[in-house]
DNA sequence: TTGAAAGCGATACCAT
DNA sequence: ATGGTATCGCTTTCAA
């Protein structure tokens, strides 16, 4: 239904006038006489005339709406994200329709053709965990689409992406873990095929690189789901300790893992940091209320949603023109806490 | 834009039929014969026909989305209610639209406006701390658009509603808080005019009275804001502290209110639970990993999200029959912790 | 069973 | 400066 109260066929009738005459009174026009135009206006603003957008973008093929495709909504980093969006698109006038792929390719497919039947004039998209291909992208970004990643991005597609400096975040956290006197230090990373942890790794093993410490392949524990299942973390740290040496040490790579790691740690009644220091990336309001207050590397999320409408719909206004791909990497903030000892 | 490949005088011309004919088929009309249904369905499938939704909205007039406007995004409360009304709207096909109010009642009219506008067929709403008057949902209301209220809902408008047993949970939590031995209980509340803070406060004051304690109003703190603002919250305790009968507990009232207060007790030095326990509405994901444990009610976030959705969709289906406003009260449950000493 | 045509609300080209 | 009209893609009444 459509709270609509008048159309452009009631002001028209009402004052005597074409359709074509009122439509372009509305809009300002600069070929209709000042005295019509403030008619109009004035009448349709007694009558609190609202145009109809649908049928403005069923003639104008555009719906000045941007499509977000992320996992999931109850997320501390992605709700930031999204308000980093919103501030952006709703000061441009475009209306955000959000969707979540709950870390499922299927549902991501769905979502996908969803918005684009509801005609988006683009998307934001952060991939699901089993999005190793991406030709459902890559069709409609073909078709003329305009497509830009944030946070989890994926290689292939010639278009913009927005995401955290990863390999810095990593590298930062492993290097802090190693000048506190860790030297087993273990990474739960999120899946391989994601530019996104294999930075991470990167991070990580440059920053035992330099430490002279050995990167030892029984301490990477990869969760395929990358958090979504609780159970994928526990048994990744349950395979840590019962390894003949274990880990005095544990980086999470996501908000969740971390989470989750954290609450098995405990549950496991190793003491922390003293047993096992535990750090990793995430965005949760209140880390110092944990206890032990956690280390965290903490992200732009408002920044990379703004970045990344900015970009998008500057590429859906300028559609015409060629561009660049872009890939912004935002840098990120290392916060020593009590659960890597810095008490 | 949209991504359409064919329209359905596409179809019709190269099958050499009528518009209306395929039209039919299309949406297996009894009247078209199989054959021709047949041959319509599959050219349909082979060229990837997508039918214009916003084409079937402007001729339908009905849109099959439904608005939601509530105060933040972020928010682990809220944030599920969202998966709840997602989880039911995409199973009857409809798309559901966010919009953020941000506890302010300015921007609730706005987002309200833009919602309809873009033509929604129910809306679904948590008002702002700010909504007092709700003259502006009741003009749409009264123009036919079905409203169903969650969490934070609104008297005066003949409409369906759910929410949370408030009044229940605040009486368990500080019942809870009797029983542990503590006697001078304060109270954080949300702003008056919303039933909930009322509801709260009744059971609030039916458990003190059952205990034969004395209600003491000094210990009853209003937050204007609801907790949007820390500094409102922080002010909230610091009075509280410069009574010269300090509380011996505090009870918040909602996510943002427990977690603003458990921050700044802490930051004022005061141990929790033995100088002062700690106890709240709230969803966290894991209050157990706050030091200490946080003692809350937990709320049905995502029962609430499903409940309202499946209403307003039954209210928009079904539009032309009467029907009784309902009023649906969600069972909570109390989660003592060790906040309140209960360890 | 199928087709023709009007119309949803707004826009823009072509006239005047 | 203003009006007439076709059009966007789809649905539906009326006719055949």
């Amino acid at each position: 239904m459509n709270i609509q109260t008048i159309t452009i066929k009631d002001i028209a009738k009402a004052l005597n006038l074409s359709y074509s005459t009122v439509s372009r009174a509305l809009k300002g026009s600069y070929q209709i006489s000042e005295p019509v135009k403030e008619k109009v206006l004035a009448y349709a603003k007694e009558h609190n005339y609202r145009p109809n957008l649908l049928a403005q973008s069923l003639k104008n093929k555009n719906s000045r709406c941007i499509g977000v495709v992320l996992c999931t909504i109850p997320n501390s980093f992605l709700g930031e994200v999204i308000n980093g969006i919103e501030s952006i698109a709703s000061s441009k006038g475009y209306l955000v329709i959000i969707t979540q792929s709950n870390e499922s390719l299927e549902k991501e497919k769905m979502a996908l053709d969803h918005l684009t039947m509801r005609s988006i004039d683009g998307l934001l998209i952060s991939v699901s965990t089993e999005t190793i291909n991406t030709d459902h992208l890559k069709t409609y970004h073909d078709r003329g689409l305009p497509i830009v990643f944030f946070d989890r991005v994926c290689e292939g597609l010639p278009t913009h992406m927005v995401q955290s400096d990863n390999e810095g975040g990593a590298y930062e956290l492993t290097r802090h873990l190693i000048q506190q006197g860790y030297r087993r230090i273990a990474h739960i990373t999120s899946p391989t095929h994601l530019p996104m942890t294999r930075e991470r790794l990167t991070g990580y093993h440059r920053a035992l690189k330099e430490a002279g410490l050995d990167a030892d392949p029984d301490l990477l524990k990869n969760c395929a789901h990358g958090g979504a299942i609780v159970e994928e973390i526990e048994t990744a740290i349950n395979e840590l300790f019962s390894l003949s040496k274990v880990p005095d040490a544990v980086l999470a790579a996501s908000d969740r893992m971390t989470q989750a790691s954290f609450q098995h740690l405990r549950a496991l009644g190793k003491s922390i940091p003293n047993q096992v220091a535990l750090a990793g990336f995430s965005n949760f309001s209140a880390p110092d209320l944990f206890s032990p207050a956690l280390t965290t590397v903490v992200q732009d999320a408002f920044e990379m949603g703004k970045r990344a409408a900015g970009l998008l719909i500057e590429r859906i206004e300028q559609k015409h023109k060629p561009f660049t791909p872009e890939r912004i990497i935002l840098p990120v903030q290392l916060k020593a806490r009590a659960s890597t000892g810095s008490v």
